[in-house]
DNA sequence: TAGCCTCGAGTTCA
DNA sequence: CTCGAGGCTA
């Protein structure tokens, strides 16, 4: 045996050992050597592999931390998606939850099902990619489609083997779970980092999410961040069929999986747990803020389905969040782009996990009038997905009788014109009411319309009240020495802004349709529109009836972006933009039947043949007048010709008239 | 016609 | 995040 090999043994049985005591130490939680013990180990190792480098690898403990610092994440696609959870927020709608799946699969002819019910900790989901059975990268959920790429960050976590524990090969294996901190280890960081100076956190879930998203590794290194997990996205090598026995597997393989798990049939059985678990949540190691409740079997789930955003077969029975008591000291009025006047309360400062509230929302009046709530009351507030401040109820037994009622505005606190009655909402319908004016100008630069850097409320309303700005056009013929009288301007903040302005001026019809603040048109519909259309002219031109065809659009929404391009005003302030430079990139249309190409046989019973084929180009489809291999579908009406036959014959793929209108409707 | 589902609009704090 | 309401569907 030569002296490499013998080294490379070495290595191999140190890396082991620590491996080893890594999952005994962080997994387990029953380390069966001493931390002088371990140091030495992880030394040695890392000393044979300073003189041989070449024997590194990158699944080493040694080679936790190594990445340099990058600028910013790149993002990785999920290759399923990751949706988000629905959230319960009592017992009747966690019972409405399981009234709903019992009879989704009853309707299937299922009649026995299980839940498995788990602790839902509060952290940042990230999946992490074993390819082979080696840690290969790990990204944040982010919009559960494409997330960032925290792979080296995620490295530093010592709860997370490099290697996969198993005997059989795992050619890939995805881990979904939550990059936590521990409640102890949340009061020792923000300690340390109070004494340096530095800001706290507000609470361990911000620590985790902030630690995880450092752009430099070493950093994530030292945060002591924990890793549990709660399910596997995409798998290959493993026939997995319950989420039950999906956790006991990730378990086996080394790595922590959310603990209780129980299973059962009986939604009261759940609903013990629950509360169960919610007395029992101050002594976790780490926050939680619920249960999640899922259908145990894998083949069960596509039968229950999923909405756009969530799956329909689990759900998160929430705890309540934490509250505070404090004072309302006043009601505000507030006039938003469309003219809505909002109450927005103004509260007695008070610390709500971690943040000082001092102003809520209070949506409308029929709020107000439903919460019953009078200035100088005592307020209950909470934070409602622990983000937005959010009044619960009124302690009415502590008033004194000095309390004052909310009185709804007459007129617009803005402008002062009259205010009209709209359901439960109370409009300011003056045209050129400066708050409209405010609002719509923030929204036009706002970053997901114009995306105009620079031009928050603060800025617009200055010029707003110089009398620089009378509609967003104006923004285009702003000049630099506009801005230097007004207060805060100097040279430098000048030019940026017009640069600023200047930038906007090529964009995308998306964006340009969502910027212009149509009623009833935000970003999903801007979408369709441009979509549709694929230029400003063609929804120009559109007529009602073309706008009432698009699916999802209705009499409401149709009738007011034909009024939108229809009046004058509006017309006027797109084509002053035009004129100062503003390209809209047009869209290819999308055309849902895009080069497919179709061939009719046989008489139709719905439509004339002519009919169906301007259909069929209007959606962007090829009529062929004879059969061949191009031909996708054949469309056949009733007494078929010869074409029938040779299309038989070829294997053409034949639809019937109804499976062809269908793809019509589709195509909208 | 009722009951989903989805969208738009307004919102908080660091 | 939450609300209201438009639009679709059973």
């Amino acid at each position: 045996m030569n002296k490499f090999s013998d080294v490379s043994l070495r290595i191999e049985k140190l890396r082991e050992k620590i491996l080893y005591h890594n999952y005994r130490y962080y997994v387990l939680n029953d380390p069966a050597i001493s931390d002088e013990e371990y140091d030495a180990l992880y030394r040695q190792l890392e000393e044979l592999e300073q003189r041989y480098p070449e024997l590194i690898t990158p699944d080493s403990p040694t080679q936790r931390v190594g990445a340099p610092p990058i600028k910013e994440f790149a993002h990785i696609r999920h290759t399923i998606p990751m949706l988000s959870l629905k959230d319960a927020r009592s017992e009747d709608e966690i019972r409405d939850f399981d009234e709903k799946v019992r009879k989704s699969l009853y309707d299937a002819g299922i009649r026995d099902f299980e839940y498995v019910v788990e602790p839902k900790f509060d952290g940042l989901s990230c999946e992490i990619t074993y390819v082979d059975g080696m840690y290969a990268s790990a990204s944040t959920r982010g919009d559960g489609t494409v997330g960032e790429d925290v792979t080296a960050n995620v490295k530093t976590i010592k709860s997370i083997p490099l290697r996969l524990l198993s005997d059989k090969p795992l050619p890939l294996v995805q881990i979904r779970g939550e990059v936590l901190i521990g409640k102890d280890d949340f009061e020792r960081l923000n300690e340390e980092l109070s004494q340096k100076g530095l800001k706290k956190f507000a609470n361990p879930r911000n620590a985790a999410s902030g630690s995880l998203k450092q752009l430099n590794s070493r950093i994530t290194a030292r945060r002591k961040l924990d890793f549990v997990a709660w399910g596997i996205g995409d798998i290959k090598g493993v026939t997995i069929r319950t989420q039950k026995q999906a956790l006991d597997y990730i378990e086996s393989w080394g790595i922590k999986a959310s603990r209780p798990r129980e299973v059962f049939k009986d939604i009261e059985a759940v609903l013990g747990f629950y509360h169960q678990v919610e007395k029992g949540r101050e002594k976790f190691r780490y926050e939680l803020d619920g249960i999640v409740i899922k259908v145990n079997e894998f083949s069960f789930w596509p039968v229950i389905g999923e909405t756009s955003k969530t799956p329909k077969y689990m759900i998160a029975g929430k705890f309540s969040p934490q509250r505070a008591v404090t004072e309302l000291k006043d009601v505000v009025f507030q006039v938003g782009r469309t003219g809505i006047v909002t109450p927005v309360a103004i509260l007695e400062p008070v610390f709500l996990r971690g943040v000082v509230v001092s102003r809520s929302t209070l949506h409308n009046f029929d709020e107000v009038k439903r919460l019953d709530i009078r200035i100088g009351d005592s307020v209950v507030v909470q934070r409602a997905g622990d983000v937005i401040p959010e009044i619960v109820s009124v302690v009415k037994e502590k008033r004194n009788g000095s309390e004052r009622p909310v009185v709804p505005p007459v007129k617009c606190p803005v402008c002062g014109s009259a205010l009209v009655v709209e359901n439960v909402y109370l409009r300011c319908v003056n045209m050129s009411c400066p708050a409209k004016l405010e609002g719509a100008v923030v929204h036009f630069a706002s970053r997901r319309a114009m995306n105009i850097e620079g031009l928050g409320p603060g800025v617009v309303q200055k010029l707003i009240k110089k009398g620089l700005i009378k509609d967003v056009s104006d923004l285009y013929y702003l000049k630099q020495g506009d801005l230097l009288s007004i207060e805060g301007f100097a040279e430098k903040s000048a030019e940026n802004l017009i640069n600023a302005v200047q930038n906007s001026k090529h964009i995308n019809l998306v964006r340009f349709l969502y910027a212009l603040g149509i009623p009833n048109v935000g970003e999903y519909n801007a979408r369709i529109l441009a979509e549709r259309f694929g230029s400003i002219s063609a929804i120009k031109n559109a007529g009602l009836d073309e706008l009432l065809s698009i699916k999802g659009f209705g009499p409401e929404i149709a009738k007011s972006v034909f009024e939108f391009f229809r009046d004058s005003k509006n017309n006027y302030v797109m084509n002053r933009m035009y004129k100062a430079g503003l390209r809209v990139e047009e869209v290819q249309t999308k055309k849902y039947l895009d080069g497919k190409v179709f061939l009719f046989t046989g008489t139709l019973s719905s439509m004339k043949r002519n009919m169906a084929k301007e259909l069929v180009e209007a959606a962007g489809g090829i009529i062929a007048n004879s059969v061949s291999r191009k031909v996708d579908y054949v469309v056949l009406g009733s007494e078929p010709g010869s074409k029938y036959d040779r299309a038989k014959k070829l294997g053409l793929n034949i639809i019937s008239e109804e499976e062809f209108l269908k793809m019509l409707e589709r195509s909208k």
